[in-house]
DNA sequence: TGCCAGGCTTCAC
DNA sequence: GTGAAGCATGGC
């Protein structure tokens, strides 16, 4: 048990913010986080959090986990104080943090994610994990770690495709393969600047741009990445009609997208009957 | 029941 | 190069 205070993070709200899909609700304030091949509880009470591990394990996972030495006070002082819908967007989502996940996780989910809702992707990579991940014991029992690509590549299309992904199932065969030959090396795309990292992923099958964006932001922590997707793409047509500031936000634009982003999808108050009433649509 | 989802590839032009 | 069509499936 180690406790630690960490500002600025509210554990609802990175749930709830599409960036990460295996974290089990306990109740309001516990979570069961799997990542990097470990599992702990998580609960929370204000700004101090208790986990169920020990100071060591926090200090050489957890921590860096969660972002929890970025400023991210300093970050959303930055933002533009005439932007309204920004500045709301960043107090209704003031908790939120940019995870830092694993790569190859990050890769698998987002390519899940196209065309998809968030329960159903949720229930998607936990079927992945249960079919194909390897089976784990920590304190409270058993459970599945995400599975490695070599793993997902030898079990091939018809394995996976009885997992009910949809026609995502080829993009995730065809990177299981990539990435378990070697032919597409997750060292080198760790290596590559963020412009280079997003080109190297266009060339996957199933990795358009905005797939690649995600994974640049919450696999590779480019926190430059952008990532417009169909909620994103109503936030800029009602409120943004010229565009959003990227530039303005340079080094740091994807953060600000992830407020905007859960704002959008959870705030079903004032944020939507704001827009200028087009109804959601391709 | 029908619309929609953290979109992509393919094809017509 | 651009835009529409087609795609699998389940949440709501």
């Amino acid at each position: 048990m180690f406790k630690k205070t960490i500002r600025d993070l509210d554990l609802n709200q990175v749930y709830g913010s599409g960036q990460t899909f295996r974290w089990i609700r306990l109740d309001d304030n516990t979570y069961d986080v799997p990542a990097m091949g470990r599992m702990v509880e998580i609960t929370q009470k204000g700004e101090e959090f208790t986990f169920s591990c020990t100071k060591e394990e926090y200090n050489e996972v957890w921590d860096s986990y969660l972002d929890a030495v970025t400023d991210y006070g300093q970050i959303k002082a930055l933002a533009d104080e005439s932007d309204e819908y920004l500045t709301a967007a960043i107090r209704y989502g003031n908790g939120i943090r940019i995870l830092r996940q694993d790569l190859w996780e990050m890769l698998v989910c987002f390519v899940i994610s196209q065309n998809n809702n968030i329960p159903r992707i949720r229930k998607s990579v936990e079927a992945l994990c249960e079919r194909f991940g390897e089976k784990k014991e920590w304190e409270k029992g058993r459970y599945a770690a995400f599975p490695d690509a070599r793993t997902l590549s030898s079990a091939g299309l018809k394995d996976l495709a009885e997992l009910g992904l949809g026609y995502r199932d080829k993009y995730l065969a065809s990177l299981a393969e990539a990435v378990g030959s070697g032919e597409f090396s997750l060292d080198d795309l760790r290596k590559a600047d963020y412009g280079t990292a997003h080109a190297l992923l266009m060339k996957q099958y199933g990795i358009g741009k905005k797939v690649a964006d995600c994974i640049c932001l919450f696999g590779l922590h480019h926190v430059d990445a952008f990532p417009i997707d169909t909620h994103i793409r109503q936030i800029l047509d009602g409120h943004y009609p010229d565009g959003f500031p990227i530039e303005r936000y340079r080094g740091y634009s994807g953060i600000m997208q992830q407020y905007l982003f859960y704002y959008d999808l959870n705030s079903d108050g004032q944020s939507k009957t704001e827009r200028t009433g087009r109804t959601a649509g391709k």
